[in-house]
DNA sequence: TACGATTATATGTCTAGACATATAAGTCAA
DNA sequence: TTGACTTATATGTCTAGACATATAATCGTA
């Protein structure tokens, strides 16, 4: 019944709070929609300053597990956005995580006047230049995946000068851009002559397709398209919340 | 130069001085590893109290976007976890919300102990009894997915008396069970004879697979297994942050 | 009954202090 | 040079107030 815990610990006065009333709603007690205690009710019951219970309830609201409405008191959130977070490591980081031999072969590399078709993958208008990447990773010698990749110059002009013959354009980017957005899209297909060669597999065989287009304050930067096997890989995502 | 910006602003204080370092951050302009001002340095800037900009660095510190180390000071933080806010929305409102008209059909409805395969797939020991549910959605008549699922009934056991034959599971237990875990594994095959005539597509058609594994407090929920056509459906997800 | 004005109230933001604490940096001795 | 000790400092937490503001509830009126 009492919210507070007498125990000695460690955890500051507002992080025991706001671990309370996670709790409580990680339980289900206080289900979606339930009323959590008004900040003067909290302020008694621990005994402290009310900045010290707000400075718990608004960590709580910006995590999305409650919502406040000024009158009317603090509410447990409805799962709203099924969303969930999905992994999407940097491929070289991927293998190597799962202890596995990392094989990286650069297959083509050609640096061009963006084309019409270059374009419109990118969303760009304005013609500049781009770097189109084609490669293969494998673990254990075994191919993994197949990428196939363009890059914006203009936006990622140090890119003209770096050695994609060794080091994979994925990992490159992820170390020299900072901060970016992404939008993955998620699909399957049936491999075709070229990329069942590719990846050592039967044509026909399902292979997942992972198209990520990443910019930077709306600014693009690169866009790449990558093929898996789709009876071998798997990609895992884990979400909380919904 | 100036931080501060001078312009008549709704947004409060604090929040204006978390937007001026958050742009900061995003346009690269302060990349990864960068000492932001420190407390006293913004407290100046702003001419405001130190609660203020330490609220506003708590929440950028909060949502990962810097780092706050005592004695040192504050710093941008590199891109440390490759991740994607996946939407997976339930169906249903992910039908409706295409503007399409959705459409659900229950093709079975078991009650059942829980087998061992039944028991493996839902990753517990305890013999109990379950409910095996096979449907198949569609978004203006045309197949959109078909839908494998298991709900231990043990952990829900009030679905054992709902209507799953005009509710789709999906979306009663998003309704019902509160604040739950999942993990995702997505996956490519192609389809078998059952399937392509589920889905109304040919046999040895691609297909995206969704294997989805459901608990709360380490307790399972339900295990479903989702087939899209793969040509057709797209998984759209976006990230942000590195 | 329906609508408009008023009021009460919970949250939102902010201040000017305070002491705690981790730790970078400097100091000194072996 | 290395290790141990000390110190300075930036963040971490907290208080006891204050006024602002959105809005649920109430009351009064058409």
């Amino acid at each position: 019944m009492s919210l507070a815990a007498d125990s000695a610990d460690k955890p500051t006065l507002y992080k025991r709070i706001r671990a309370d009333i996670e709790k409580r709603i990680l339980t289900g007690e206080w289900p979606p929609g339930h009323r959590i205690p008004f900040e003067h009710e909290l302020v008694a019951r621990y005994g402290c300053s009310r900045m010290t219970v707000n400075k718990a309830l608004s960590e709580l609201a910006q995590a999305d597990l409650i919502e406040r409405r000024r009158r009317a008191g603090s509410f447990v959130r409805r799962p709203q956005h099924q969303s969930a977070v999905l992994k999407i490591a940097d491929i070289r980081a991927e293998i190597t995580a799962l202890g596995r031999g990392y094989g990286y072969e650069l297959i083509s590399r050609k640096l061009r006047a963006a084309t019409a078709v270059d374009r419109e993958r990118l969303g760009v208008r304005k013609a500049g230049k781009v770097i189109a990447i084609s490669c293969r990773h494998s673990a254990d010698n075994v191919p993994f995946a197949v990428e196939d990749r363009l890059i914006d110059l203009s936006s990622v002009p140090s890119a003209a000068t770096a050695d994609f013959s060794r080091e994979p354009p994925g990992s490159w980017l992820l170390h020299h851009v900072p901060w970016t957005e992404a939008e993955h899209t998620i699909s399957a297909i049936v491999a075709d002559d070229r990329t069942a060669e590719a990846l050592d597999i039967a044509i026909g065989a399902p292979c997942l397709v992972i198209d990520r287009y990443t910019w930077r304050s709306a600014r693009t930067i690169t866009a790449v398209r990558l093929l898996y096997p789709g009876d071998s890989h798997r990609l895992v995502a884990r979400f909380k919340g919904g």
